[in-house]
DNA sequence: TTGTACGCGTTATCAC
DNA sequence: GTGATAACGCGTACAA
C-alpha cells in the first residue's frame, strides 16, 4: 500500500501526529487555526484514516450495530429505515451487518464487538435459542427485535426484547376466521422443525381452533421444505397450487403465516379459476404495505413496525445510558379486515 | 477490555504466538497435533481473533465488498442473494455495506478498501457521476451493477459495468403501449432532477412517443418530490390518486418507471372505481416477482436479475484474476405482457 | 517445526 | 495547545 497515513500528514503540516489525531476527532484542545490547516492538507492529499487501526486503539465507538438475519425479508426493510433514522438522530453511527442463515448470530456479534466496539446491538430476525452461557459473553447491551424465542430464555433480565405476541396474534386471526364461520381453515406454515415465530403462529392457530370447538386436522397444516426460505410468495404459490391440483383436502379459508405467502396463495387460487373471497377466504400476517395495495386487499395482522423499531432503539439507549434496565416489550398487532375474507 | 488475546492462548498452550497464528490461519507448516491442541484451547476459552488487528496487518483479504445504495429496494434483494451465492462459491468472503442516500459511495469504498482490503468491489444502485480523478483513487477492481450513468463516464475502460439499457427498454415499453393504440400515456417518473436511470427511462419514453408521431406532453409527465424515495408503491398511489381526483389531464395508459410505482397506481385507480385494463392500461418496469403475482398481472420489462448478478461477479473475478479486462455488459430486458394492458 | 521481535496506523497518556 | 511515545492485537520475517 502506497497509501498516505497520519504520520505523512503530520510531517506535511509540520506538527505531531497527536495534533493531527486531535484535528480528525474533533478534540477540544486544539487551536482552530492549526486544525483548519490540517484539515486542508487532509483534503488535498486525500488522506483517509484507517478504520482498522482506529478500532484497534479505541475502547468505544459511538455506534450501534444491527445484525439482521434474512435481510431480503420485506418486513425488515421498514424497520431498518427507522433504525437508521433513530440512530442518526442520536448522533450514533449505524452499522448494519447481515447474518447468513447458516451463521450463528451471537458468534457474529461477538466478532463485531471485538472489531468495532459498538455501544449497543440489535438482533433482527432469526431464531434465538442460545445458551445462557453464550449470551453472557455479550458484554454489550442488546435488544432482540421481532424474534421468536423459546420460553426458557424469556425470563432472563440480561437483555431486552421487542416483538408482538406471535402466539396471541395468530390466535386472534384464526379466531376471527372461525367467527366468520369457517370450519376448515388451511394453514400455510413454516418448516416442520421451526422453533421460532413459525411455531408460535402455528400453535396460536391450533389453540384458536380448539377453543372454537374445532379439532386441528394435520391435513390442513402445510409445511415448507426444511432449508428453504419459507416466507416467500413463491412458497405460497407452489404449495397452494399443489393443494388445489391434488384436491385431497377440503377447506374454505387459507391462513398464511406471512403476507408474502398469502399473496402467493392468492395467485394460485386465482390462476385455478377460484375467486377470493367467494370461493376461499385468505388471510396473512405482518401488515406489509403490499397487503394494503394488493387486489383484493389482504386481511392481515398489522404489526406496528415503526413503533416497534422506535421502541427497540429507545430501550437500547435507555440501557446504554443507565436510565433503565432491560425490558420485555410486547406490542399489540392490529387485525386489519381486508377484502380477502368473508363470512360463510 | 478484559478480553482474551492471541498471547494468552499462546501462554496457555505453552507455545509461541506465531504457532497460534498458524493454527488459526490454516498454515501448512504446523504439526497437526499442536494445531489440534491450540484449536481446542481456543474453543474452550472462547477466543475470537480481533479483526481490526488482522486487517491492519493483512495486505489482502480474500473478500468482495458490495456497496448498496437503497437497500430496501426489492429489486436488489434478489441480486444480493445471487451475489452472496456466487461469492461463497468462489470461497470469498461477502462484505455487504449499505450506503446512505446522502453518502458518496466512492468515499465509502475508499474507506472500506483501507479497512478491509477486499479484492474487488461491486457498486449496486444509486447514481454515478463521479469525476475520473476520484474513480482513479479506487485501487481495487470494481463493477457498476444496475447503475445509471452519465455518458461521459461510459467510455472509460478502468472499470466494468453491468446493466440493461434503461433508455432502450423504456423506449420498448412505451412503443408497445403506442402500438396498442394509446396516444395519451401518462408517465410516473422519478424526481425532476434525476440524473440516473430515472432520467434514462424518461428519455426513452419521450423518444418512443416522438417516433410514434406523438408530441410529448409535459402535463403527462409526473415527477416525484425531490428528496423522497420515489421507487415506492406509496409514491405511485399518492400521485395517481391526486391526478384522478383533479381530473385535469386525460390519458388511457399509465407507464410507471418501476413495478412498485405501478402497483401503487393500480390501487389508486381501483379505489376510484376504475378498472384495469378496461379504463386504464398500466405498465411497470423491473419485473419483480410481485409483478407476476399481482392482480391483474403487470405488464412490465423484466430485467434478467440472476444473469446480471452472475455476470457482475464473473466479470469481477475475471478482472481480479487477470483473465480479462474490464467490460461493459448490457443485458436485454424482456417485455412481459400481463393483464394490466390492452389495446384500444 | 517453532519462537522472538518488529511493525501495521491509530489513539491515549503523559510530559512539556 | 502541542509533541513524543507506549500501547492496541495480530501476522510474519527471520533466527533457532
Amino acid at each position: 500500500m502506497d497509501s498516505i497515513n497520519i504520520k505523512d500528514i503530520a510531517r506535511i503540516c509540520g506538527v505531531g501526529v497527536s495534533t493531527v489525531s486531535r484535528a480528525i476527532n474533533n478534540h477540544p484542545d486544539i487551536n482552530p487555526e492549526t486544525k483548519n490547516m490540517i484539515m486542508q492538507a487532509i483534503k488535498e492529499h486525500n488522506y483517509i484514516p484507517n478504520n482498522s487501526a482506529r478500532n484497534l486503539k479505541r475502547t468505544d465507538s459511538k455506534a450501534i450495530a444491527v445484525l439482521i438475519k434474512g435481510i431480503s425479508n420485506p418486513f425488515f426493510s421498514k424497520m431498518i429505515r427507522v433504525f437508521e433514522e433513530e440512530i442518526q438522530k442520536k448522533k450514533y453511527l449505524f452499522i448494519m451487518q447481515r447474518v447468513d442463515a447458516s451463521e450463528d448470530e451471537v458468534d457474529v456479534a461477538l466478532e463485531l464487538i471485538k472489531e468495532k466496539k459498538p455501544r449497543g446491538i440489535v438482533f433482527l430476525g432469526g431464531f434465538f435459542s442460545h445458551s445462557r452461557e453464550k449470551l453472557e459473553q455479550l458484554t454489550v447491551p442488546f435488544v432482540l427485535s421481532t424474534i421468536g424465542m423459546t420460553d426458557s430464555l424469556e425470563e432472563s433480565s440480561s437483555y431486552s426484547w421487542v416483538s408482538v405476541d406471535d402466539f396471541a396474534e395468530s390466535y386472534k386471526m384464526t379466531d376471527y376466521l372461525c367467527k366468520l364461520g369457517h370450519k376448515r381453515i388451511l394453514i400455510l406454515a413454516a418448516t416442520q422443525d421451526d422453533e421460532s415465530i413459525g411455531r408460535l403462529r402455528l400453535e396460536g392457530y391450533k389453540k384458536a381452533l380448539v377453543d372454537n370447538g374445532i379439532e386441528p386436522d394435520e391435513e390442513l397444516c402445510v409445511f415448507s421444505e426444511v432449508g428453504r426460505d419459507c416466507y416467500t410468495m413463491d412458497y405460497g404459490f407452489m404449495s397452494m397450487s399443489r393443494i388445489l391440483r391434488e384436491k385431497k383436502v377440503d377447506f374454505t379459508a387459507v391462513y398464511a403465516i406471512s403476507d408474502s405467502i398469502a399473496i402467493g396463495a392468492c395467485k394460485a387460487i386465482t390462476e385455478c379459476g377460484g375467486k377470493i373471497p367467494e370461493d376461499y377466504s385468505v388471510a396473512g400476517f405482518d401488515g406489509l404495505d403490499i397487503a394494503h395495495y394488493y387486489n383484493p386487499t389482504l386481511t392481515t395482522i398489522r404489526q406496528p413496525v415503526e413503533e416497534m423499531a422506535e421502541s427497540t432503539i429507545k430501550i437500547l439507549f435507555d440501557v446504554i445510558r443507565g436510565k433503565a434496565g432491560h425490558q420485555k416489550r410486547v406490542f399489540k398487532g392490529e387485525l386489519v379486515e381486508g377484502e380477502s375474507t368473508r363470512s360463510v
